[in-house]
DNA sequence: TATGAATGAGAATTCATTCAT
DNA sequence: TATGAATGAATTCTCATTCAT
């Protein structure tokens, strides 16, 4: 905290993880050597093991704090919220805003986990069960007081989740939409999606084959 | 004739692009070494080079063909379909059956774009963007004659690519749920997702400030 | 020599030959493959072996044939001549005419002899010293009867070969001199370079540090 | 600070230099491998890597330097030299000794020219462009003010620089001849081979058809 | 005589990591 | 804490050669 000039311990990590991100980011883990991210550091390759251990050592901590990071964000959006809608928007909002903050992060948190050993994936694949099972939990406290309707609870947290997660493969800062105007996109498609059938039946141009193919789920 | 010892002809081929897209859905493009593949087909890894003519042409060959299929089958399976919403259910119940029966070809496709160098890489977004065309176009025609309701067309097409792409990262063959069912819990959220906010809209639990970013955008 | 239609034999082995000098004086023995060679033929690198037996064995046929060549043409060259000058300048003519006729057997028979081995190299090398010795005995019998001079024979035979043998690596058919003023040119160099320095001494800017060099060895 | 064990710093390129300079003298370019290379320095083959970028970036140094060189240490032997006979026997005495100092430098930018990727060839070319205008300067002045005569003066620079660079076939090291004697014996050649035809004239035993080539040239 | 596929060795180069300074 | 040099294993890819068909 009371750092003197000349001692740049921290902030050599720091930039050695921000550039480790943008990289891997880039290139991917197994694509990106550790010269090159000792080059963009500004330092010798060998001088990035007085900061980090191992490179599939980088790879865990940023995967790790990142989803510890998710997880206890997440836990403060949701708080206060009440009832299954609330909440449901709540994680859609705190879910699409998180992923155009930090997209890096995230893309890399979903794509890299096969670059983890085994010890570090299955530590990782925990926490990110964790995750999901906010999600599974809202879900399934929606459909049990009748907020939602789904076919299949786990299909649905799966599948909102990469509804969801799909926007750190196109979003750019400062493109065509605001960031309010995302979030309401992307509100609109779960919030409907798991609405219960009845309400949309009448509207909808549904046909019997779909109610079969439901129906024999 | 009637050959069976080694590997021979197109059969090696064949056999290299099985092992390919076994090993590259494993462990990734980078990760995966060509003495890695050829021990898998039986071969020294330079007898590869008497059936593919690079690495990177490997990968290449697989995702394109893949993408191809994807476009042709996709357009048998439009076929004869008029309304947007059977037009909708019939994309979904592509898509999904697609991606269970060949979960690792579209994977990689999904995940390796970055492993393709510059032309490539081109050439198959070009493909893609094809696809992804199909799902926009019913789209904008669902939303034209008031079948559907999205808050942005865009967004709704990656959003539910991604929502039923994100299939092949859980499903394997044998699970809980049959492919009908799996098929319909899809078809719900998606068909539900774009239904008209009106039809909806008494069910739900919608705020203020939901209908305002929606306003906004 | 009665050769039927459809065997192709000694046309290809000429075509391999033909193609071969082309290659390796383009790339260099090493450089070249024999699948380019395979190429260049229109066959497949494993046809090449129903012509010849080895990459190496192709190199030395091709090096020791020309130097027989050279041999052969020289004598005829010298059928005839009797004092020494009419000789030099004979072989002076030949050299000069081999070479830009067949400028490509020649530097590949000069700059490829490092690349055979022990065996093959020595029966080119000693082909070649017979080749050095008719010019070494022309001078020699020149000096002998008074017409050269030279300060020793040995290095008026490298360094008289090395001159003349230089003109492949410029000479390039269809350039701005004729065959004739390229003879010419080496002509005179060649003869007068050979010339008793008597007769030379008095146009000579000879300086005395020369005199005792040439007294010395 | 006085370090023996291994081979560190500036000690470590100039060894590989060294050993490169003697295998692609004893090898060529294309047949020297790295792995070689590096075992006569008693490193890694990897380990190069810490001293050159490429083997083609090794070979093109390595010429270069030596041409550099040349041109420089020319251009001292030839300093306050006046008249075109002083200039010419300077030159023959610095090419000689040069060449015979480093043959294998020598060897190495005449022969692996070819081996050179097309941009360095052109920067070498041009490199030696320059020495043999400095030849060609000495030709030209000596022909203008009388003291030479040559057929052609293009012809008669690379002739002459072919026989004095033939040297580095032969040479030995502790051979027959001195130093002196050598270079006595390649200046006779050179300074007879350009000296005006009317005072050999007479000495020699010219034919007419070696003088109507001449004039016809 | 030609082919296509295979081999096994070897090529240049890159890599994560170590360590004396 | 940084450096520069080293390591040894691994990478993709090429090569001359063989051989059943």
């Amino acid at each position: 905290m009371a750092r003197t000039i000349g001692s740049h311990g921290p902030t050599t990590l720091e930039a050695i993880r921000k550039a480790g991100v943008r990289l891997i980011f880039e290139h991917g883990y197994e694509a990106m050597s550790l010269r090159q991210l000792a080059a963009e550091v500004g330092i010798q390759a060998g001088s990035l093991y007085n900061h980090i251990s191992t490179k599939q050592d980088l790879l865990f901590d940023l995967v790790q704090d990142h989803i510890n990071d998710l997880l206890r964000e997440l836990d403060l959006a949701l708080e206060g919220k009440a009832d299954p809608g609330e909440k449901l928007r709540a994680f859609v909002a705190f879910h699409v805003t998180y992923h155009m903050t930090r997209k890096r992060e995230v893309f890399i948190a979903n794509s890299e986990l096969r670059s983890l050993d085994a010890k570090n994936y299955d530590a990782v694949v925990a926490l990110r069960g964790a995750y999901e099972q906010r999600l599974a939990q809202i879900l399934t406290d929606g459909v049990a007081d009748g907020a939602f309707e789904v076919v299949d609870i786990q299909v649905a947290t799966f599948a909102i989740l990469a509804l969801l997660t799909g926007l750190c493969t196109w979003y750019r800062p400062g493109g065509r939409l605001t960031r309010d105007a995302i979030i309401a996109a992307h509100e609109k498609l779960v919030l409907s999606g798991v609405a219960p059938r009845a309400a949309i039946g009448q509207a909808s141009h549904g046909s019997d084959s779909r109610r079969a193919a439901v129906a024999g789920s």
